[in-house]
DNA sequence: AGTTAGCACTCGTCTCCTATGAGTGCTAAC
DNA sequence: GTTAGCACTCATAGGAGACGAGTGCTAACT
């Protein structure tokens, strides 16, 4: 990356900064008045021809202003933007929101912080829930239900409560459930569920077997209550917040970006990708994996409970948003997050 | 509501129907022609304007063609529309999707509905969860964690399980814990949700307050967990269809549309409306209380589990939707449904 | 009396044209 | 290296005209 000189940057600087404030095109007149650069805009303009030809700035048409490129974005990002502080008021908002005193359960919490998220940055966020298989197990327990039924419940240390309804094919002695329970905890206390593989599964049944040929039905339905949440939920916010948005204003483009919201799947693949790297995470268009999401910038922070990063928070944009600003926001929003949590 | 001659039936029937199709004003010729009328243009013109003067079409402007108002639309639903019967194929689709073997947990259940049914008809729809307050009591269990926390179980007849973490603010030994549980599971034992309320609580506490004088903590987590679900869950599919339809192309009321969606309270509100009358409701246009979907309709059904009604799953789509087959495709799912439900 | 052909009329849509103005690149002077 | 000046470009807005679908009305026909 070569090295711009000082008062390229300033141009730079002064470019995003009002393109991200006025969405249009930012003409050399206006960085030159607006940003009392002491120069002239003839001066400016061969600045930004210059900026324009290192790539980063583009021109929508030859007689428009310049925007900056996705390459300035990311200069601007890495190079350019101090970091910001919320305002009290700001920061009070968002941990009043955050800690309304009912919310016990985790999953509200989730899905409350992705309302809260997106109200204040009014832009689409995504919450990935928390990865039930990165938890590890605690405890579980067999409720009897009736003769023929019973309610398998499986707790993990950060608090995730699973249960489900199981048919016996045999009716069970509760001594005997008592035993085949003891020594499903004994064995899986403290694994992370992840390493609950089938092998260990059939290797358990293997054991009890000998003992008591029962549970055949239950272990099945545990196994299967396992591998079924492989795939954390995720939680979506402001998703018509992109309307509002002077860049969507095609029915086209919100179409393809809205459908893109309606697969789970493909937006938990998207925030999968920031939980590798702990902390904030900028992806500026193409950097994006996903065509339908290139002309959008993603910010994600990953949110942890008790020291454990456990999924994704993110806020999902036009490729001209407020980077400082929301990253923030989203700063102060995990802080809260996580203190909540643990 | 006046009687229509025999031919105004018929052309009115044809107006809706092509206009159902092509979402174009239809004019005389087009009537007179696709339809067979064995009548002339003019003829069928005079009748038109005949309609027109009734109320039952109207012309977007001077030399447009007609489209059928609300009222007309009504006649149609009412009158004209003859109910229809899905291929054996489209039946077949719906039942292969609706019965994948896993689908154990009523939520599961619920939300895979939602999808099929915008799948199928190619419009937002929307389902009410199973109100939890319209089941009934079965069981409640409280399950010791450790020493200061417990974990509150509660069955109802309809499968809904609910549990919550509790904290203990003393121990508890296990046999006064069973008492509390037997008596309480003894006094709501058959009441449906609806029935358990404050006063009720608030007396059975009265109760055991005498004998033990440590579960204050858990009633009040109890009676907030019965609380807090008043408002069931709307699950939702299909909202970027309604981006297909000629009608929606103003980024404006897509917005409305679409932020609409995301305020589950209203969309519970408006489908609680079709939980009075079992079968199907068809809402058209302005009938619908809530101004932005004064341009749509709404068709609803009920769905039981064992014979209660408990809920409401409905089909949104602009007032010129395919009434008579979207009827059979909702009437096809909700049977299929209620028979996987019980 | 009901039906039909004919015709003038309306009005939304499409296309072409022009005026406007923001902003540029280049050149020459400071 | 900086700046003033000027010709040039091009997106956008507004207006004029052609087109055509579809109507309402009248007069003639059965």
């Amino acid at each position: 990356m070569e090295v711009l000189s000082e008062r390229k940057k300033r141009i730079l600087h002064a470019v995003v900064a009002s393109h991200i404030k006025t969405a249009d095109p930012v003409g050399s007149r206006t960085v030159a008045r607006t940003y009392r650069m002491g120069l002239s805009s003839a001066t400016i303009r061969n600045e930004m021809a210059d900026l324009e030809e290192m790539g980063y700035l583009e021109q929508p048409h030859t007689s428009a202003g310049r925007i900056p490129s996705q390459k300035g974005y990311r200069y601007y990002v890495d190079h350019l933007m101090t970091s910001s502080k919320l305002s009290d008021e700001e920061e009070l908002s968002i941990s009043r929101s955050l800690s309304s005193e009912k919310m016990r359960e985790i999953e509200q919490i989730i899905a409350n912080a992705v309302k809260v998220l997106s109200a204040v940055t009014r832009q689409t966020s995504l919450i990935m829930g928390p990865q039930f298989q990165k938890s590890t197990f605690q405890q579980m327990r067999i409720l009897p239900l009736d003769e023929r039924r019973g309610l398998v419940v499986l707790i993990t240390d950060s608090g995730f409560i699973k249960n489900k309804v199981i048919e016996l094919n045999q009716s069970l002695s509760p001594p005997e459930l008592q035993q085949v329970v003891s020594y499903l905890n004994h064995k899986l206390f403290g694994l992370s569920i992840d390493q609950v593989t089938t092998s260990l599964i059939n290797e358990l049944k293997r054991d009890l077997f000998r003992r008591l040929e029962i549970l055949e039905q239950a272990f099945i339905l545990l196994e299967e209550s396992l591998r079924e949440e492989q795939q954390a939920r995720v939680y979506l916010g402001g998703t018509t917040n992109i309307l509002s948005q002077p860049e969507f204003k095609s029915v086209d483009k919100i179409h393809r970006m809205l459908s893109l919201f309606e697969q789970e799947s493909l937006l938990f693949e998207i925030l999968e990708k920031g939980l590798s790297e702990e902390g904030i995470v900028v992806k500026i268009g193409t950097e994006n994996e996903y065509e339908d999401i290139h002309e959008c910038s993603l910010i994600t922070a990953t949110y942890k409970i008790k020291q454990r990063v456990l999924g994704t928070i993110g806020v999902l944009g036009p490729t001209r948003m407020d980077y400082r600003w929301i990253i923030a926001v989203l700063r102060c929003l995990v802080d809260q997050l996580n203190r909540t949590l643990s």
